[in-house]
DNA sequence: TGCTAAGCGAGACGGTACGTCGCGTCTTCGG
DNA sequence: CCGAAGACGCGACGTACCGTCTCGCTTAGCA
């Protein structure tokens, strides 16, 4: 969450933690039935059934709201959720059976999209929140092989973590294409390995 | 143009061929100096010299005005206008030479994004208008350089065409990191190139 | 008219005056069926089968087209056109009979008011064509009588000339109540004739 | 007011009353300053402190504004802030003397009087708000009169009582003249007196 | 147990962009 | 040059949404 704040006082009446949850599950609701533009602020609330100023207590603008919305989403894979399968193309398969449902975090991103130049901070917690995550699980992953030795020496670790997600986003986004296996097989099967690897050794000597 | 539909019926006053040049100078000045949120319909319609009723009777909604706002100023670059320097390398290198001011097009593909998975027309104009054009220049370029016989028999060259979008679109709208030279150069000397033509070879040496 | 304008150049195609009536008319028909706030230019133009310009080379505005759509409409009734039947009762009666159908006029009197106060060469207009013709019917009357010498001496006839157009137009525009044969009685049985003549003498027994 | 309503639910944050009054009086001033064509409904918001929202909250239109602007402003005059003088005419002299600053209501009604005949509930506000007050006033002083016998028999003092009004609106409105003492004389002296009284006893017997 | 500050749902607030529509002018065509 | 058609600049209209503020009520925690 991006709401700890931890006053130290704790004067009155304590906030609903239960309130979060409602809110932003209609959030993500809202979002994936109406998009970003026609979601609004006021929607979420009444389908929490909670009133505006109990939204904007927890978070500053819409932006913010959604971005967590869809942060907590998928907030679950860390790195060593991956099983080690002993190569770098069992991993990443591995890795795309955990993230089936990370689809609606692009909807959201989708909005956020517009307003990343002007807002510095924004484009940081997005960055943050749902960028860096998972590049940084790709990054792992090749980390991992690269200590097995099945990466080419030399190979720029950061370009290549960035390119699953540079993929995923425009197909999604711009493409406006679905996110089927195929597609998924391509980009770790036709991009990622061999750029990592070099030939097609994988898992075998 | 979206806005040919090439009337057969030629009554009344014809519309000022002049205003569309000027209203889309307008929108793309005003896109870049405030963004796409930021920018109005009022404001290009004031700073263009024209009415509002003016801007609405060619494009039916901002989202509309931004794309032929964006899609008319790099219209340019044609496959053939890139030099056929003898190499893949060489080509691509003179592609990016071409298209140093097309930046502005990301921003306002930033505010259109959130509209286009409830806006399959919309979708499909950005498509063929801003996407569609430039990935088919990567293609282009990629099939002559098969023609040469330097692509590894059997790449998918649609996937590799598709890759130097996706990675400048991500690092615009989504890392908001600038598009230097360095990067461009990584595009192709340690992505494109190695996935299209296997190791170093190219025509060269 | 309004627009005699009667230039003494008379190069090329002459104005077609039947476009005068057809417009007149449509203008007359567009504000009785919607109103002066809601008739619109355009729509008394393609009701007429005209175009706007064709309208405002004939009338400077929608004001003065309201104003001439409704004046050459009662235009007939001149004091001579009231015949003498002896007594001011009876002159006032035949009055009546003659403008059973002047009641469109105040339909655009209506719109018109609200532009007076701030345009007082449109208010020199309403005057000359809508109010004192009517005023000076009633005064020819009233002067009619005087000489017969039914009215009382030193009676102010411009005052008395008055009361019916102004009784008349608030019923209309302000109360709302129909202009039914009770009420035209009312007004001169029970005002003007009380007023102009004294008592019940007029010459009748 | 036209808003009362006087729901019964008391949820959310109450309507700021002070905002009714801000706006009220924006709304009379813009009209009187501008007139009711030129006035504009931002024009009111702005002068009035006040978002657009706040006012289409509690006005459906422009026309249901200025009615209420106008209403509001002369509420003041009820029949027995009229002192007694013992006579009919030191009566209407003393009401005419109260209500000297009443003349913003016929700018305001100029306005208005178009849409009338198209707007039935409109006219309805208009005849309680406007009309009917000022009738009831001379209505009362006429049926104070007759208590005191100053009337002739049998005279229609509802007829009597929509003279003033109606000379007053006409006066001002179409004809565009003011409504100076004169005027005003004339109308108690030489029509309303001698129609209730008859003769010119007035107070004297 | 009763006080009090802060939480809550609801919705009004100021502001501002949207997209529509009407006015009165201007510009094309054909007659 | 007239006439139909309709585009033009302008600007008001009424709607919607954002993010803030304010109402009356409820709910802890301290006394």
């Amino acid at each position: 969450m991006t709401t700890p704040v931890s006053a130290p006082r704790r004067l009155g009446r304590p906030r609903d933690a239960t309130r979060d949850a409602d809110i932003l599950r209609a959030a993500r609701d809202e979002l994936a039935e109406r998009g970003y533009e026609r979601m609004t602020m006021s929607g979420v609330a009444a389908r929490a059934g909670a009133g505006k100023a109990t939204v904007y207590r927890r978070w500053a603008s819409k932006a913010e709201l959604v971005i967590d919305a869809v942060a907590c989403g998928s907030r679950g894979i860390a790195p060593e959720d991956v099983p080690d399968t002993g190569s770098l193309r069992g991993d990443l398969r591995a890795l795309h059976d955990l993230k089936h449902r990370d689809e609606g975090i692009w909807q959201a991103l989708a909005g956020l999209v517009s307003e990343l130049p002007h807002a510095p901070e924004l484009a940081a917690v997005v960055d943050e929140r749902l960028v860096r995550p998972r590049v940084a699980l790709v990054r792992a992953l090749l980390e991992r092989a690269d200590r097995r030795g099945e990466l080419i020496p030399g190979v720029d670790v950061d370009l290549l973590a960035g390119l699953p997600p540079a993929m995923i986003a425009y197909r999604l986004l711009v493409s406006g294409e679905p996110l089927d296996d195929e597609f998924l097989r391509a980009v770790t099967d036709r991009v990622l390995l061999p750029l990592a690897t070099g030939g097609r050794r994988s898992s075998a000597s």
